[in-house]
DNA sequence: CATAAAAAAGATAAAGATGTCCTGTTTCTG
DNA sequence: CAGAAACAGGACATCTTTATCTTTTTTATG
């Protein structure tokens, strides 16, 4: 239901926020996230026209985050590389409903604003900074360096 | 995010629910649902193999619904053409998380959970029966014959 | 300025989704 | 049984998505 090129946005931009407000080189996001260094490369590309990352050529340049992960939304990211479409109006194009949805639709709808509903309320902090034996892209859960945000914790086993 | 596959199966199967348990030609089907004749063949043939549909060769036949609209719901319909893949495990591979989500793919699931719970807990009997000015496949709000099941109404306007 | 690092852009390819057309097979009906 | 109606299936075409490779452009730095 999500596409590959979500998927893959959503861990670059997890990868950012970790070295956030340093940038990274699209080679060193590829390494991280386990995608396709040349396809990635499309998809930073695509989040770079959209604003959500800056890009800088030449030595010491890289990919970095526009904004702090606190003010950045899944849904920003989502949006910017494949946009959750709404349904706006029948998809039958009748006349008749115009903006007023049959139940189908209406429920079609629905889950999409829930969905939409949810990643506007998911910053990447959040997914930072969630207390997890999992955290993102880390093989081991004492990988995630924003754990030490967390201040002094007893290591999990 | 729903195909035009999944778009086109929950019409197909609406208007079947209109005529249950008659059976409907795909032809007739295709001119009600404004969908390629051809190309809802291929998915009647897959809703027929799910065993949503039954076909019937020859004149006289047809595609009718396997079931009564009370015990047909939409997820059946859409997971038959078009399943939606819940997120079982680390996408990443990673094997410290295994099938503990982090919370990027946790919300990612959630979400994923939240359309599949929506369609589960929907009937295509409600889809007809709930009453709107804009009843599904129909240009006018009184083409649709269910409203008679409801009893005498007041025609609205 | 020369060089190397890095992203941007373009060409191309493979796979999947969508859509069309034609032929084959089944089955009702007279 | 003959014929027509209807679905089944295969071949093919087109578009989009995903992916790779190569070349070009930009830029920091010695």
């Amino acid at each position: 239901m999500f596409s590959q090129t979500v998927e893959y946005a959503l861990r670059a931009v997890v990868q950012l926020a970790y070295k956030s407000p340093e940038p990274c080189t699209t080679e060193q996001i590829a390494e991280a996230t386990m995608v396709p260094k040349a396809y990635l490369s499309k998809v930073l590309q695509g989040l770079s026209r959209a604003g959500i990352v800056n890009s800088q050529r030449g030595i010491r340049g890289g990919m970095s985050l526009s904004k702090s992960p606190e003010e950045l939304t899944i849904l920003e990211v989502v949006n910017s590389v494949d946009p959750i479409q709404r349904i706006q109006q029948c998809p039958l194009g009748l006349k008749s409903h115009g903006g007023n949805l049959c139940p189908l639709h209406r429920r079609m709808d629905d889950s999409l604003a829930s969905v939409e509903k949810t990643f506007a309320a998911t910053t990447l902090a959040e997914i930072l900074a969630e207390p997890t034996s999992s955290a993102p892209l880390c093989e081991k859960p004492t990988q995630n360096p924003f754990i030490k945000l967390l201040g002094p914790q007893t290591q999990p086993d």
